[in-house]
DNA sequence: AGCACA
């Protein structure tokens, strides 16, 4: 049966109870290198209305992508909040472009616009729409500043992690590390929360995820800042 | 809670 409910299977997901205190690009970035792991994203969208706040739709190019994401990342908790996930009730206009079936505007089965909101005639659509398929890079939202943590250290198939929130469990640390080659583990230590240790095959596989994850941002307070574990 | 494509 499905767990997601009586959805039927998307390419696109519907993620909910983000935390709203987000500002909108920094949450798409930051959904983006999340989920990416599961496939290629062709979109993120997230809307700051009253309505849509709190919620985002991730479009990837395989609906397996979309299977795995909605299994695997149930309650992650992203912000601080366990966020929730259902296959989207409908295609995502990105993908609709896509396989050439996209109908711009009035034929959605939204046929809401009750009276007052005047829009102009013409719509953009001819334009190329928005070319957000450059969704840009997609890396972590934090620019890879150092906030006085020395990268310097001797190379070490063992990356430290600091900066981390309170509430960060292994797991959470697992899914953004294990989409690089040679992961083995998240290491945490009771006593000492904000910090993480986290092993690999080798130097250069530690070494690869360390670009890619430094200065991820978990909370918006707290990017990561990851260095090599002391010998 | 809330399913759109600003």
């Amino acid at each position: 049966m499905m767990l997601s409910g009586d959805i039927p299977p998307n390419q696109s997901i519907y993620v909910k109870n983000l935390n709203e205190k987000v500002k909108k690009e920094e949450l798409k970035r930051s959904l983006y290198c999340l989920f990416s792991q599961f496939g290629r994203i062709l979109d993120v969208v997230a809307l700051k209305t009253p309505k849509l706040r709190g919620q985002a739709w991730i479009c990837f190019s395989e609906i397996t992508a979309a299977s795995n994401a909605v299994r695997q990342m149930q309650n992650f908790p992203f912000y601080d909040k366990p966020i929730r996930i259902q296959y989207a009730k409908s295609k995502s206009d990105c993908i609709a472009k896509e396989e050439g079936t996209y109908v711009p505007k009035e034929k959605k089965k939204k046929q809401e616009e009750k009276g007052e909101r005047k829009r102009h005639p013409e719509d953009q659509t001819g334009a190329a729409a928005n070319g957000n398929a450059s969704q840009t890079d997609g890396g972590p939202s934090a620019t890879h500043r150092k906030t006085g943590a020395q990268e310097s250290a001797a190379p070490n198939n063992i990356l430290f992690v600091q900066n981390l929130p309170y509430e960060t469990t292994s797991i959470m640390l697992q899914m953004l590390f294990q989409q690089y080659p040679g992961f083995r583990e998240v290491r945490m230590i009771e006593a000492k929360p904000g910090i993480a240790f986290v092993e690999f095959d080798d130097e250069d596989k530690a070494a690869i995820a360390m670009q890619a994850l430094q200065g991820f941002k978990v909370t918006p307070q707290n990017p990561m800042e990851i260095t090599y574990a002391k010998k």
